[in-house]
DNA sequence: ATATAAAATTAGATAAGACTAATTTTGTGT
DNA sequence: ACACAAAATTAGTCTTATCTAATTTTATAT
């Protein structure tokens, strides 16, 4: 069907074309697959030729129909899997994100589907990000954050935004997991920096970036 | 690690080597593959240059310590997804070998160990043949067939040598699979055809080659 | 022992996908 | 509008793994 590039260039396209706004450029492609740009405008003109992606150099690159679709089913078999590696094999938060980006490449007619069955139809990944249904249809994202918050507010962690090993080693650390309980004790005027109570215990405090990058239920 | 193709090699040489007084030439790899031998060839001087092989004109290719090591893993890990195709995902005996043989080559250190834990450390896959262990030890294989029985013996299947759809298939038709008992109730002198009772059912009549792939206890 | 067949090997080509270096196009600030 | 920087593109190279065709080596049968 696609080969492992062809399917990588169209993940990181379907996922830089969820930025609104944004305009997705050669070099933005080269950067989420850190890769040359000289070799994404290869690939642009092998996938434009298969019509899985259209190329306008005023408005960037944009997924066709065809390619949109393929695109939804790659990211759905690297959440399910992601869902599979952490629920069922024990892997932590910060370690299925690689294993999956492999996993994602199997190509079965009825595997996703099966998964998805076996884990019992996830709505989420364990990041938080809606996992696509068999049909294409994304659910709804998460999209309050815990900055948004006002000093008093309680809420749970549905997801986050960041995935780097960095941030979710700081979220280990703090113990803060999905389905973590939050309060929102204050916040500090000068950098909007956060002091919060992670399930009913001591303040802590993060900073605004953390928060932002925090999506809660 | 390794590449797709080089793992590819490692555990078809392996496999060539389990059958006993067999010399493993360039042919018989590329047979094995579905390659032609002059490819061949020259990945037996990149796997030899890496002292993975050994290959002597006279003795044929011979795996080192190191590459068996190697190629056991790779077949440990095919065979644990097969089961996890199987008892988890639903997938029936024909199905599953095309798609472990995807999964076998994803790549992470605790990967096929946690697998290993979740499917509660089977011994041998659907096909029945024996998962090597983590440290490298296979589990005796099953070694006395249908057609090694005497009339009037009983019974349980526990493997069949044959993967192929076509006899995979055929044995779901009989209503055959593992743990399924077999009386043998005749041999035909004629061609050693086996007359024998599924499951306690009224008699079937196989052929010699059939028995000869159905491996029992 | 020698002809013939089979197997192994070499040489050269190809395709995918990546790279670097050079060039062209586009965009931005003044 | 011009200079400069950034981005896009082209040209050419490299690596991996495959192939075909030609050649050499090995095995086999008479």
């Amino acid at each position: 069907m696609y080969t492992l590039s062809e399917e990588n260039y169209l993940k990181s396209i379907y996922r830089l074309s969820q930025q609104p706004n944004f305009k997705i450029t050669p070099t933005a492609i080269a950067e989420s697959l850190k890769n040359n740009p000289a070799s994404v405008v290869d690939m642009i003109r092998k996938l434009t030729d298969k019509q899985l992606i259209e190329y306008d150099k005023k408005k960037g690159v944009k997924l066709t129909p065809v390619g949109l679709k393929d695109a939804v089913l790659i990211v759905r078999r690297h959440r399910l899997w992601e869902v599979f590696l952490l629920e069922k094999l024990g892997y932590h938060w910060d370690e299925i994100h690689d294993i999956a980006e492999e996993l994602e490449h199997i190509s079965d007619a009825s595997l996703a589907d099966r998964l998805d069955k076996f884990l019992g139809f996830p709505e989420y990944d364990p990041h938080g990000d809606p996992i696509p249904k068999a049909n294409g249809k994304v659910p709804k994202p998460y999209s309050v954050t815990l900055a948004d918050l006002k000093t008093g507010d309680t809420c749970r962690v549905a997801a986050v935004k960041d995935t780097s090993s960095s941030f979710l080693q700081y979220l280990q650390k703090l113990d803060i997991g999905i389905g973590t309980n939050i309060k929102l004790l204050e916040k500090i005027p000068y950098d909007n920096s956060l002091v919060i109570s992670i399930s009913g215990k001591e303040s802590t405090t993060v900073s605004q970036k953390f928060g932002e990058n925090i999506l809660v239920d």
